[in-house]
DNA sequence: GACAACTATATCGACACTAGATATAGTTGG
DNA sequence: CCAACTATATCTAGTGTCGATATAGTTGTC
């Protein structure tokens, strides 16, 4: 039942984005997508417990993600896990993001507010 | 008395981000900045009152801008207008959002989340 | 095998950001 | 004259983020 509409999910928070992110090469359980955020940042980034469990619930009820019924990873037996997958509908929201970031980003440039390239 | 360090500010909020786009190219008044935004953007960022002059205030707080003592267009003759200049400072955080964005822009396109040039 | 450190999820309160409503008042155009 | 627009400002409610706290299972080490 999610949103139809990905634009009207913009801007997507941050955290989400980072969630969005890291759930994008393979399905992840909470832990995992703090590890992932940090790593990827250098550290830059450390989502704390409250900004991420809020976040996954959030995308959770818009549709952005789902929660999996299976342990994607037999080996490991740890039930305290709860594994998450990017729908199609995030993937959209993701793209819409991207676009909306990359526009900012050329206007910032266009005034001669910043340097560099695209 | 502005923090010296523009990293800390980060990430920028995105009213805050549109407001230094305005201001790069011109000096200019709160409702200015308004009408600049949303043409800038072809509708899309409508700022309410709120959140303009809402960050306006934190964003002098914060040294990001400095509302100026004289109008810097004496042809017009409007007594309510306020306006407000991009400081050196505001122009280092632009560029240390800039960096930020062109970074989660790189994660997002290198995990595959989405296509497109940088 | 005791203990610390780490893994893992969850909730709470405080604070920050945004939108929309409301207020006030000057300016412009028909 | 009146409506629409210009211009700034405040308030409330809803959302997003952080840090603290809680709970409990797992791993490593001495």
């Amino acid at each position: 039942m999610p949103n139809l509409d990905p634009e009207s999910l913009l801007p997507l928070p941050t955290a989400v984005f980072h969630v969005l992110i890291a759930l994008a090469g393979k399905d992840r359980h909470g832990y995992s997508i703090m590890q992932d955020t940090s790593a990827r940042t250098g550290g830059k980034v450390e989502l704390s417990p409250g900004t991420l469990y809020s976040a996954i619930r959030r995308m959770l009820e818009q549709g952005l993600i789902q929660e999996l019924s299976e342990n994607p990873e037999p080996d490991n037996t740890d039930e305290r896990r709860r594994y998450y997958r990017l729908t199609r509908f995030g993937r959209r929201a993701a793209e819409a993001e991207a676009a909306r970031l990359r526009s900012m980003l050329s206007q910032a440039r266009a005034t001669g507010l910043v340097t560099g390239r695209p």
